[in-house]
DNA sequence: GCAAAGATTTGCT
DNA sequence: GCAAATCTTTGCC
């Protein structure tokens, strides 16, 4: 992807990243998908962005130059990857938040098992196995459909942090797709902030596609369609 | 130094 | 519909 598209205004990359293809790996073991949800976090006085407290050292990436991978750990547990964007110096990014699995499909279902036997390991057997039935089951479109599970399904963690993702070569990575279709984006309130003060709490800085099997549910404001 | 909360997800009531 | 899981970062004493 072209580093122009993330470098200037950052609500008009969130357009740009929807229906762009996030991917992990090249050849045979490539995975990822075409991104159709994501959310804004703009500068220093934005009070739901970790950059509201000014720089430190979770979030120095953000303050960095645009394409660059933000990611950090949420509750302990999942972790979330950011795109960053604007120019160097200014912190903004954008909030990966579900894509639509379109490549190794396989591959990112066994990934989501791998973490959630990690996890459920530490309980009991009976809850790895609950745990794998359950992912088992999931339709495809459901792998990726959350923040937390879009780093599940690519083995996203703190060790791809700073990646350039408008670098071909690089592992992780984002691409325009070729056969993109002009979609319905919606808008809405950012999910899980509602310690952020007004008019940030009710920003509508949330994109994504309007009835889109893949968009996350578990927290997520009702769908609108806007255009 | 310590206490509290968090850009989430899951399972149980 | 609610609470637990789990640990890093931030804020206050």
């Amino acid at each position: 992807m072209s580093r122009d598209f993330l470098a200037t205004d950052t609500l008009a990359a969130a357009r740009h990243l929807i229906g762009a293809q996030l991917i992990r790996g090249s050849g045979p073991d490539a995975r990822g998908g075409r991104i159709v949800e994501v959310e804004a976090y703009i500068g220093l006085h934005d009070m739901a962005s970790h950059a509201r407290f000014g720089r430190t050292k979770r979030n120095s990436v953000m303050f960095g130059p645009p394409g660059a991978a933000y990611v950090y750990l949420v509750y302990g547990m999942y972790h979330c990857l950011n795109v960053v964007t604007e120019a160097d110096g200014r912190p903004a990014a954008l909030l990966v938040r579900a894509l639509e699995p379109n490549l190794g499909q396989d591959e990112m279902r066994l990934a989501r098992v791998r973490w959630a036997t990690t996890r459920a390991g530490r309980r009991s057997a009976e809850a790895v196995e609950r745990a794998a039935r359950n992912i088992e089951a999931l339709p495809t479109t459901r792998l990726a459909s959350g923040p937390g599970l879009v780093c599940a399904a690519l083995s996203i963690d703190g060790a791809d942090g700073g990646i350039d993702l408008c670098d071909e070569a690089s592992e992780l990575r984002l691409e325009i797709g070729v056969d993109d279709e002009p979609m319905a984006v919606a808008t809405g309130p950012r999910v899980g902030i509602g310690y952020a003060p007004e008019p940030w709490r009710s920003r509508p800085w949330r994109f994504y596609v309007a009835g889109h099997a893949s968009v996350s549910t578990a927290r997520s404001a009702p769908q609108r369609v806007e255009t």
